[in-house]
DNA sequence: TTGAAAGCGTTACCAC
DNA sequence: GTGGTAACGCTTTCAA
């Protein structure tokens, strides 16, 4: 509650270097400094942010624009939101929530307002109705994912294309030729960006390998697992040996299960590879060599851009892709191994 | 970027009766009063958020205090953070997100600042420390959810206590004497504060009755089905014909196959209720009577006491509790009742 | 029913 | 290296 003033008396200097002081924007003596932090930490001043984003350039303040629909997958959106606004603080910003229809008119409100610096923008779907909104907007928004049409956007996103075909290559390279890729729900495929861009990958990498890839997007598990046991079972039955999984944890763990249920053992009889998963695959019944998606990376990055783009250093519009790491934990053997 | 004295010379009045047709605060001529929303829409004009926080006592933003830890369980929280947004904008309040050592360390933060209204603290622990931090603040600070020591603080959830004695009556009404509670993993028990309290009440009226009851955590279901599957199992083989459960949806789902697996129908050779859950029951392989938590009712009474708080109305510290409903979908049936 | 003007608490420019 | 002070854009009191 003590004012910018009231630190400026105790400390005996003029409000001005207070001020400086605190924001290191001009140099101030060491022992005038060293007062007005004594100062400050004995009167417990903490400055206004309503006047601070008045008289100042900046509310230190991003938006998070999650649509979070109720059958969206909790786990991984959650970790998204947590690994931003994690990030977002590292940066001393604070994050404030756009869920629902705001996801969408919010931004317009928040932007319109100066409530918020940048906008950042989660779950991000092909035809995101928020790019249209960020064309109108002067206030930078990133999207981390990739919209169909992403023209002139700023987007962050892991390099699902290049983990796709890293997966796949390593299958086809350890002498697998028949693949089998296991996706998602189907809504997630038409409703989430990414799902499309692993299986078009899979598919386009395997035919330049002249290999053979089946692409099966499973029903949502929670609700039905018997479809995607029953799935693992076809693609086995026409010869599959070698796995793309890039589904939630669940179908990681039904397609574990069915595989053992069926006598088949990761890697000799089926080798597996996971795409662009938040979740640790190394602790599955069988530990599974992944190609992750972490929030962490994403984020940090997205954060980065957006304090480029709040301060006004130039960021080149289109996509920033993170290479993806390949995490290997023995669940990929050559073709035709001994257990 | 219009600011208020274009709207104002635009509509040919002065700045401050545009604030007061905006704000409602005091009265305008009709005609007045068009005048400035054509203006406003012509100009696409918006307050400035910080010159309104600065001038005004509000600044119509929440905190949302979500420590979020890696291993909460995702969808119930998620579901309460949307709950609580959603209230929230109902209000015409933004929600600032504080996760992580941020939920207890960014609380004095925004409130020193003036950065929020008042802030509203999820997924409380029974020693939650941001009590503490609660009592020290002048930010009005709603627990969802009740810390053991709560004196002083306003308090809003369900009446977990009676949600369970009312599912426990319901049971013994039907002639079940013989009862068994499988709670959520060991570590919800002590992370949160209701697992206890049901336990409690659960065990309390029991004995009130003249009851049996016998309850148990299941591990994380998520790793671990199997510790599940052998708890339906022991309790079915004492002779328990009636069930409680409060746990997440993979317990439920995974204690009906179970008993589905040992040829028990339900409700006719064990009768089940579930308590405080946040999903739907109706929609499980067996629809299952419930008394639920359901979070648009806690959000929405947070609010409400939080904008009370923030315009000065008293509020009664203490419990704010909500009643439970009893859904009926016929998982109770007379004990010994024919399928 | 309306207007003028005094704050609100910073930041940042201009002097010294 | 430091101080004075004019913005920043709104809300609200006081006057008319």
């Amino acid at each position: 509650m003590a004012k910018i003033d009231e630190v400026a008396r105790a400390a005996g200097v003029s409000i001005s270097t207070v001020s400086y002081a605190l924001s290191g924007k001009r140099p101030v003596a060491a022992e005038t400094r060293r007062r007005i932090e004594a100062a400050v930490s004995e009167l417990g001043y903490s400055p206004n942010a309503g006047a601070r984003m008045l008289a100042g350039s900046r509310t230190n303040i991003f938006a998070l624009s999650e649509p979070l629909r109720a059958d969206s997958h909790a786990p991984s959106h959650m970790a998204f939101m947590h690994a931003m606004t994690v990030a977002a603080r590292r940066a001393d910003y604070d994050m404030l929530l756009l869920t629902d229809e705001d996801a969408s008119a919010g931004m317009s409100r928040v932007a319109a307002s100066g409530l918020v610096d940048a906008i950042l923008c989660l779950d991000v779907a092909p035809d995101d109705q928020r790019v249209a909104i960020a064309r109108r907007s002067a206030t930078p928004t990133l999207f981390i994912g990739i919209p169909d049409d992403h023209a002139g956007m700023v987007c962050v996103d892991l390099d699902f294309e290049q983990a796709t075909r890293r997966a796949v290559d390593r299958l086809i390279d350890a002498g697998h030729r028949s693949l089998g890729l296991l996706g998602g729900s189907r809504r997630a495929y038409q409703r989430s960006n990414f799902p499309p861009r692993v299986r078009r990958a899979a598919q386009e990498r395997a035919v330049e390998r002249r290999a053979t890839l089946t692409a099966h997007a499973t029903g949502d598990v929670v609700t039905n697992r018997d479809e995607c046991r029953r799935l693992i079972r076809e693609l086995v039955a026409t010869g599959v040996t070698g796995l793309v999984l890039h589904a939630p944890e669940d179908v990681h763990q039904v397609a574990l299960a069915e595989l053992a249920a069926l006598g088949l053992h990761v890697p000799s009889d089926v080798s597996i590879v996971s795409v662009g998963t938040s979740f640790d695959t190394g602790s599955l019944s069988v530990p599974l060599d992944a190609l992750p998606l972490v929030p962490p990376r994403s984020c940090d990055l997205a954060v980065d851009l957006a304090i480029d783009l709040v301060s006004g250093r130039p960021v080149a519009p289109g996509l920033h892709l993170i290479a993806p790491a390949y995490l290997d934990r023995g669940s990929v053997a050559p073709r035709g191994a001994l257990p």
